[in-house]
RNA sequence: GGGGAUAUACCAGAGUGGCCAAAUGGGGCAGACUGUAAAUCUGCUGAUUCGUCUUCGGAGGUUCGAAUCCUCCUGUCCCCA
């Protein structure tokens, strides 16, 4: 049961490093272990999902997952990547970041404590407040060499550029966690994207100095999409976890949206889809890619991991209606499924009296919705055929819109290009 | 401390008195094709009431006219000490 965590890592194509002797240790027992996550924002995006899920896997494998909160770490900075100092987040948003996302990972793990395996969820702040300064050095710094902490590619990248010691610190805090929860919790494993390589052994070095102890290290590899661009980012930014900032529609459209290149890698890394139904879906897949059997599934098993069933049903009802549907079918719905399907669609309000007054489109494009910066830019665009009002291209720049346009007396459908709508509710 | 180079739109990078809202490439957005994919091709990429207006590190100046010449300032890079 123990020794399938990281073969599993393996034929998904997850892993970037291990330390020696961590596989044979997670074969013989219930191994403790830990990722951390930045509290930088108050939501994960799809980048730290790939974590949780590897979370998710090693609490399936049988093993104790732990789910740290960096209340402590985030007020410094993880130099790590970063090619320049950083400011401090206030206290304030950092509060409620390190809510926000203790929220969040609650739902992915199971918690139940009549489990030898349960879940916890930590936050580094609760060992790190009281922990002062002058100890700290004395009890921690003691034991690694600055020598030892310039080696690390996140110190050294930054020695010509600059760098506080607030950020060179970093790594002996995160060290430091990683001790705290070996001796708390018996932790012995820490995981984290490869980014994290030199901040994890920083920890088993502290363990081991400190301790004569040997703790252990998994790093996942850094998700890079086929054509080289960043993964979990689309014109709008980040795909947030919380449907407030992403909205599940969205969501599943960044998904289902996946290009051939990509989509195998991703739905190994992304479901829990086993090796044979990957290879049985795979083959149908290949049969025929233009029905994007993969990306659907992909798209599903995601969307119903992070939203739930119910969002994902009506994502996929309104991409029906939006990328399929015709006017008519969406004027024939009733009011409440018709704002129920476009939930996850940036919406407008505009007065009527507004509207009778002749209103130009391009008015209500650029000063009056923001769907696009200037009224040259919405000129162009619409000279180009860019824009498409309920489903129809528009091809007059001057036009006038008028009550007749609405759907329902109310709903205009406005899109911009083939993906992108947005929903102007007349009153 | 001395000497030199450089600063141009989102980025890279041409332009060195008028033909410059500024070449070209990348990126971005849109169109065609397709499968809501990739690749490819095409258009757009300062604002605008389409008459103009505001831009080339900053502040002044020369000139009918300045991204381009002059002065000062600021930043960056390199060489010597």
């Amino acid at each position: 049961m123990f020794q399938s965590f990281v073969n599993e890592l393996r034929w998904r194509g997850a892993i970037h490093d291990l330390m020696p002797g961590t596989e044979e240790l997670l074969s013989k027992e219930m191994i403790v272990g830990y990722i951390g996550f930045d509290p930088t924002s108050d939501s994960l995006h799809i980048g730290s999902l790939l974590q949780i899920i590897t979370l998710m896997r090693f609490q399936k494998a049988g093993h104790k997952p732990i789910a740290l909160v960096g209340g402590a770490t985030g007020m410094v900075g993880d130099p790590s990547g970063k090619s320049a100092e950083r400011n401090l987040l206030d206290e304030n948003s950092l509060n409620k970041n390190v809510e926000g996302l203790k929220n969040q990972l609650a739902k992915f793990l199971n918690f139940d404590q009549s489990q030898p395996n349960a879940a916890l969820l930590l936050n580094n702040y609760d060992w790190m407040k009281d922990y002062s300064f002058i100890h700290f050095i004395r009890d921690i710094g003691k034991h690694l060499t600055v020598n030892y902490m310039m080696a690390k590619d996140s110190v050294k990248n930054r020695l010509e550029s600059g760098m506080s010691f607030t950020e060179f610190s970093y790594q002996l805090l995160q060290g430091y966690d990683f001790y705290y929860l070996f001796n708390k919790e018996n932790c012995k494993l820490q995981m984290g994207g490869s980014d994290q390589w030199g901040n994890i052994t920083s920890g088993t070095e502290l363990i081991r100095r400190k301790s004569g102890n040997e703790a252990f290290a998994l790093t996942t590899q850094l998700l890079k999409k086929a054509d080289g661009s960043k993964f979990g980012k689309s014109e709008g930014g980040n795909i947030w976890l919380d449907k407030t900032k992403t909205s599940p529609f969205k969501f599943y459209q960044y998904w289902i949206n996946t290009s051939d290149a990509d989509v195998e890698n991703f739905i190994k890394l992304f479901t829990f889809l086993s090796e044979e139904e990957l290879n049985i879906l795979t083959e149908e897949h290949n049969k025929d890619k233009g029905k994007r059997i993969l990306q659907k599934e992909l798209a599903k098993l995601v969307t119903c991991l992070v939203h739930g069933e119910n969002e994902y049903k009506a994502a996929i009802e309104t991409s029906e209606i939006l990328f399929k549907g015709s006017i008519e079918n969406l004027a024939k719905l009733d009011e409440r499924t018709f704002l129920e399907l476009f939930e996850g669609v940036p919406q407008f309000k505009l007065d009527m009296s507004e509207l009778k007054n002749g209103m130009a489109v391009v008015e209500l494009l650029s000063d009056k919705t923001g769907i696009l910066p200037s009224r040259g830019e919405t000129r162009k665009l619409i000279a180009g055929g860019g824009i498409s009002i309920n489903k129809a291209k528009l091809t007059d720049v001057e036009l006038k819109l008028n009550e007749q346009l609405l759907i329902n007396n109310k709903y205009l459908l406005i899109s911009k290009g083939k993906k992108n709508n947005y929903l102007v509710v007349v009153n």
